[in-house]
DNA sequence: GCTGATAATCAGAAACACTGAGTATCTCGA
DNA sequence: TCGAGATACTCAGTGTTTCTGATTATCAGC
């Protein structure tokens, strides 16, 4: 028998301890998805933000994905080390990059949304539709719009 | 203006992101509560863990937390100095601790219980109590009972 | 043209858990 | 009862990740 829940009862009732196991196992999911892309997670959240919401600073990106500042350069060297984004001067402050994405990082980012969409469905496979919306609902809504 | 949301769109449709984000809130609430007994997030999970199952081997319990049996080693060590687990030696393997509360530890895992109630209560103030029930129950199943 | 702040970068430190090896002990089977 | 292989715990070293502090270049305000 591979008998009963592998994790005791007392955990399971807290918040730490399930949304940590959970944000784990969707990295993983995510990490292995995005790996035939060779893009990390990171990357393709930063490919996200820059799609989105057009170019911007290394700072203002770094600002979006809630990371510092020296990791972001990393980030982004792996980016532009793969052509998929550049380092463009801002034409209005020599001091910063205006990170834009090229047709190489639009495609890519457009097939890590997928792949992203695909490890979501796997690692929840747990819940229904309609029950994946109201988890996703109840976390934007506990993080707070701020 | 403090104006709209510090996270864009549509990184709050990911639940990687949204996972992560909570989880590391729910991380520093709990440390910071905990922090006046002395005791890690870690150490509280494991003297609850001994609260509600009785004394268990250290590798037992790191299987328990999802822990690395190298890890256990310094949680325990910590929680031994502070005199709030003994380490005594299994009547029937003596490979093998049985991991035992003192009084003390026992008093540290009741104090630390509330601590934790109230951080969650702290992090998760944007929700109400049903809502809070709701997604608990949501990310329970979602992590499978396995 | 100063002064203080800011963008990006880099080297080193800090925190974290894991790998692999070592010691002691157990279990199983001949 | 002996030997082989597995297991509990520990420790040293390694790898990963992120942060701190300092540096260079540039900006904005006076």
């Amino acid at each position: 028998m591979a008998s009963g829940s592998a994790y005791p009862p007392s955990l399971l009732n807290r918040f730490s301890f399930l949304l940590g196991k959970l944000y784990f196992r969707a990295l993983d999911a995510e990490a292995d998805e995005l790996s035939s892309l060779h893009v990390s997670v990171k990357q393709q959240a930063a490919l996200t933000v820059l799609a989105d919401e057009g170019p911007m600073t290394q700072h203002e990106l770094g600002r979006r994905l809630g990371i510092d500042r020296t990791t972001v350069v990393g980030v982004v060297d792996g980016l532009d080390g793969d052509g998929l984004v550049e380092r463009r001067r801002s034409p209005t402050d020599r001091r910063a990059y205006l990170l834009t994405l090229t047709p190489a990082g639009r495609d890519t980012q457009e097939q890590g949304r997928q792949r992203v969409a695909e490890a979501e469905h796997r690692f929840l496979g747990a819940l229904g539709e309609s029950d994946r919306a109201r988890l996703r609902e109840l976390l934007a809504r506990a993080l707070g719009d701020g």
